[in-house]
DNA sequence: ACATTAATTGTGT
DNA sequence: ACACAATTAATGT
C-alpha cells in the first residue's frame, strides 16, 4: 500500500494536504517485525514515529529489570513519550516493541518543531496526542491500583485481541507474567480459570481467546 | 519408532 | 512463594 494512502486512511488524515506532503517527503518509512525492539530504555530519539499500520506495545522496566506493559499504540497514533523525549533530549524511558508486524514513518525532530509552528492542524494534532496518551495511562493506573489480577489479565487479554485482531495470543505464561509483573504460577491458575469459564482456550506457546 | 532432554504448564502445600 | 509432577515439543539415534 502507497504511504500516501495509508496517511489518508488514518486520524492523519486531518492534517491538511500540505502537511501530509511533506510528511512524505522528510519522513523515513520503517518497516518491523513482529517482537522487534523498537525503542529500548535509555535509547534516544531524533526522530518521532507516526504509526501507519501495525501496533506498537510499551512497556517500562523498573531498576531491577521488572517489566510493566503501559499500553499499545495503533495506527494513527504517535509516541507522546518520544515527542517528549526529543523536546527535553532525554533518554528513553520505556521500551517499544512491535506487536506484530508495523510500518511507521520516522519524523525528524527538526521538522516536528517547525510545523508546530507552520500548521495549526499539526499543533493540535500533537496536543489531542498528549491527551490520548495521558487518558490511556490513567486507564492503566485504574487497572493496576483498583482491578485485582484476574480481571487485569483479562482486560490485559482482551486489549492484545482489539489491536491485533487476532484471537489467538503467542505468548507463554512466563512471559505474560513478566509483562504483569507477577509471577508464572499467578498467570497459570488465573489461566486456568478463565478457560473454565469458557472465556480462553489454552494451549502450548499460546492461547486463543473466546470471549473479549 | 523410540528414548532423551528441555521447556512449559499444572497443582498441592 | 516454593517444590515437584505432568505434559508437550524438539532432537538425536
Amino acid at each position: 500500500m502507497q504511504i500516501k494512502d495509508l496517511l489518508s486512511d488514518s486520524r492523519f488524515n486531518t492534517l491538511e494536504k500540505d502537511l501530509q506532503d511533506e510528511i512524505i517527503q522528510f519522513g523515513v518509512v520503517k518497516d518491523f517485525l513482529a517482537n522487534d525492539i523498537i525503542i529500548d530504555i535509555g535509547d534516544y530519539m531524533k526522530s518521532v514515529p507516526l504509526l501507519l499500520s501495525g501496533s506498537i506495545k510499551i512497556l517500562r522496566q523498573d531498576d531491577d529489570s521488572h517489566e510493566l506493559f503501559l499500553y499499545h499504540l495503533e495506527s494513527g497514533d504517535t509516541c507522546a513519550m518520544s515527542l517528549n523525549c526529543c523536546m527535553h533530549s532525554k533518554s528513553s524511558e520505556i521500551r517499544a516493541i512491535a506487536e506484530e508486524d508495523t510500518k511507521l514513518i520516522m519524523i525528524p525532530m527538526s521538522k516536528v518543531d517547525e510545523w508546530v509552528a507552520r500548521f495549526p492542524t499539526w499543533r493540535s494534532f500533537v496536543f489531542e496526542s498528549f491527551s490520548i496518551r495521558l487518558d490511556e495511562m490513567l486507564e492503566t493506573i485504574d487497572s493496576i491500583a483498583f482491578l485485582k489480577m484476574d480481571s487485569r489479565l483479562m482486560k490485559y487479554l482482551s486489549d492484545k485481541v482489539k489491536v491485533t485482531g487476532n484471537t489467538t495470543i503467542e505468548q507463554t505464561h512466563q512471559e505474560i507474567a513478566y509483562e504483569m509483573n507477577t509471577s508464572r504460577v499467578v498467570i497459570s491458575r488465573l489461566l486456568k480459570q478463565l478457560e473454565k469459564q469458557g472465556k480462553i482456550k489454552l494451549h502450548r506457546y499460546k492461547l486463543e481467546v473466546i470471549e473479549f
